[in-house]
DNA sequence: TTAGCCCTGAGA
DNA sequence: TCTCAGGGCTAA
């Protein structure tokens, strides 16, 4: 399930294949995931060049030549995979988006179908909510805002981490795993955690999300590469998936419980 | 704050 | 055949 490093990650790939590149054509199997009229994506881009691509929280951000931006949500399943331009949509396949002189055409192949993919015009009151109104990047705030963020809220610390409005980026995986990392109980209230610990659930967060990063994401069930390869990540989880194994850190039983609808696995020892 | 919805495949 | 996984949103 795409989080902030995998979409970084394909963020970082994309960069390099297209770039610069030049839309040639875009076909739509499926116009469900789309945001507006699929006749607005097949006039707006072919013969437009991508000037940019970036990652604002779980988002793709493609900005295109004439102030717009295609913005790409992977949901739950969502892949972004390069394919043979002739090759015939397969199962699961939504959009396939070909580039001038270029043989290979970038696949959009989601099963769920959560994913979405917005076309704005560049103009920021043009924005849909899910974007405009996402929380800041983990990393790019100081301590004292980090902490002022959370010391007032009186809601489970595990729901808030998930909600990208306080926070972008982080998904179920990287909430536990940060959690961990940070010896916090997902069921804490953060109203009720001292200064110190608040900072260090953003150091813990940074850190969690920039080790998963350089390992190209985690593959659980779904997320590739752009090249069909998978993320190391998974290997590294010290809770996520693990119920019932030991801790990392100190042998106990990891638990799941559920928060806000949500698998939450931790160590009871290391996190109070 | 929680339940339900969207969706499909995997596993019991 | 039923249940579960869950990101983001809505309704109660």
């Amino acid at each position: 399930m795409p989080e902030l490093p995998e979409v970084e990650t394909i963020a970082c790939e994309l960069q390099k294949k297209i770039l610069g590149a030049q839309v040639s054509k875009i076909q739509i199997f499926n116009d469900s995931i789309l945001s507006s009229p699929r006749a607005i994506f097949e006039t707006r881009l072919p013969g437009k060049k991508i000037e940019a691509v970036s990652r604002r929280g779980k988002f793709l951000r493609l900005d295109i030549e004439e102030q717009s931006t295609l913005w790409i949500h992977l949901g739950m399943t969502g892949q972004l995979l390069w394919k043979e331009a002739g090759e015939n949509a397969s199962l699961h396949e939504h959009v396939k988006v070909e580039f001038s002189g270029r043989s290979q055409a970038l696949v959009y192949r989601d099963i769920r179908k959560f994913g979405e993919i917005i076309l704005t015009n560049g103009r920021p009151e043009s924005l849909p909510g899910g974007i405009g109104r996402l929380g800041p990047e983990p990393w790019d705030l100081t301590e004292m805002e980090f902490v002022g963020l959370f010391k007032r809220r009186t809601g489970r610390i595990k729901s808030l981490l998930l909600n990208q409005r306080i926070l972008a980026g982080l998904g179920n995986i990287y909430a536990d795993e940060s959690l961990h990392r940070a010896g916090i109980d997902p069921r804490r209230r953060p109203h009720r955690l001292n200064r110190p610990r608040l900072a260090g659930l953003q150091q813990a967060i940074c850190g969690t999300l920039r080790e998963a990063i350089r390992h190209g994401g985690s593959s659980i069930d779904d997320y590739l590469h752009t090249d069909g390869g998978r993320g190391e990540f998974q290997n590294f989880h010290r809770v996520y998936g693990r119920e019932g194994q030991n801790c990392l850190l100190c042998g106990a039983a990891i638990r799941r419980i559920v928060l806000a609808g949500r698998s939450s696995f931790f160590c009871p020892k290391c996190q109070k």
